[in-house]
DNA sequence: TCCGGGGCTTCACATCCACGAAACAGACGC
DNA sequence: GCGTCTGTTTCGTGGATGTGAAGCCCCGGA
């Protein structure tokens, strides 16, 4: 997990959706441009012209927060290898390729119909072929502590569980 | 509560003081001094010189988190996830166009015939049918923290709740 | 002061549809 | 042959939306 630097105001649109995904953003703010009001805590913001300390400063502050709010991402390697906190599990072709999806927007919605196309690219088969790979995959990453949520008749949506993490660190 | 002004690094041992009682700090970084590693989320710094434009941000930004790590206003994305303070809730159709309506007047009021519009672009059903979705609504968004309160015989206005910080923050 | 009504809240249903889950069956690889 | 991967069928549960009706609160009028 990196910090996005983003150009501000121009990339505001960026800023957005990588706030809804909890991605980390440092936002580098036009000489005459006003500083934006922070939406959170994974934000920050520096006037340019800037020197590479005071911007690798800013990044490293982010991601200390960042680490503070625990959130690392789960990684899926080529081989079909999902591996999150010290576990792994192998992910068979149909499922590496859901997660994939997932992954690429952890915490943001991903439709049922990206997904089916992230899936099988040479077109879906039936329609429950999805809710059962759904199923499985929640079934085999649960043990590392990441969740599928469902966001009723929009997707779903990849995210770390909570109960886990208790365990986990313990 | 206000934001202590401290210079760096003349300050530090104040700074450690301030940071143990939970005040928030803003570090005047001396020109050629490098920048500090922050302690916690209620605390930031700029660079001399500094505008007094930048000062007033970071000191808002400050004040922001301090008003604690989800004071921050609620942010709905297209795929109808409410986030708000880490968590997130989904909102079916009808009640994220509610919502969507309240949270672009927020914390102002919106007449009910404003979110009639809003919910039900096509026309609305039953009068009571609003009144029960405000109802589901509060409900679901109860644990974010966010509150939808009455103006009688004007509409609904919407804003973040107060009794629910400290239990958010346990 | 008491009463009636408007405005809102809340509950109890009823309907429809999305998604979850199990069971089953064919295909493939070791 | 056995176990895994994949897809299909089928059934059940719970969410989303609406409607009707009962209650509360406050305000204005008799």
């Amino acid at each position: 997990m990196d910090v996005a630097l983003l150009s501000w105001p121009a990339d505001a649109e960026r800023r957005a959706t990588l706030a809804a995904q909890g991605v980390p953003r440092l936002l580098m703010i036009d000489a005459d441009a006003a500083p934006p009001t922070l939406i959170d805590c994974l934000e920050d913001w520096v006037r340019l012209p800037a020197s590479q300390t005071d911007i690798d400063a800013r990044r490293a502050a982010i991601l200390t927060r960042h680490a503070g709010h625990g959130s690392d991402r789960p990684v899926l390697d080529r081989d079909g290898v999902l591996r999150c906190g010290g576990e792994w599990v192998s992910l068979p072709p149909v499922e590496a390729r859901l997660f994939e999806a997932l992954l690429d927007r952890f915490g943001a919605v991903v439709s049922r119909d990206a997904l089916a196309r992230a899936g099988w690219p040479a077109g879906a088969p039936g329609r429950n072929a999805l809710d059962v790979h759904v199923l499985r995959l929640r079934r085999r990453i649960a043990p590392l502590g990441i969740v599928i949520k469902t966001v009723r008749s929009r997707g779903y949506l990849l995210e770390r569980g909570s109960a886990l993490l208790s365990v986990e660190s313990a």
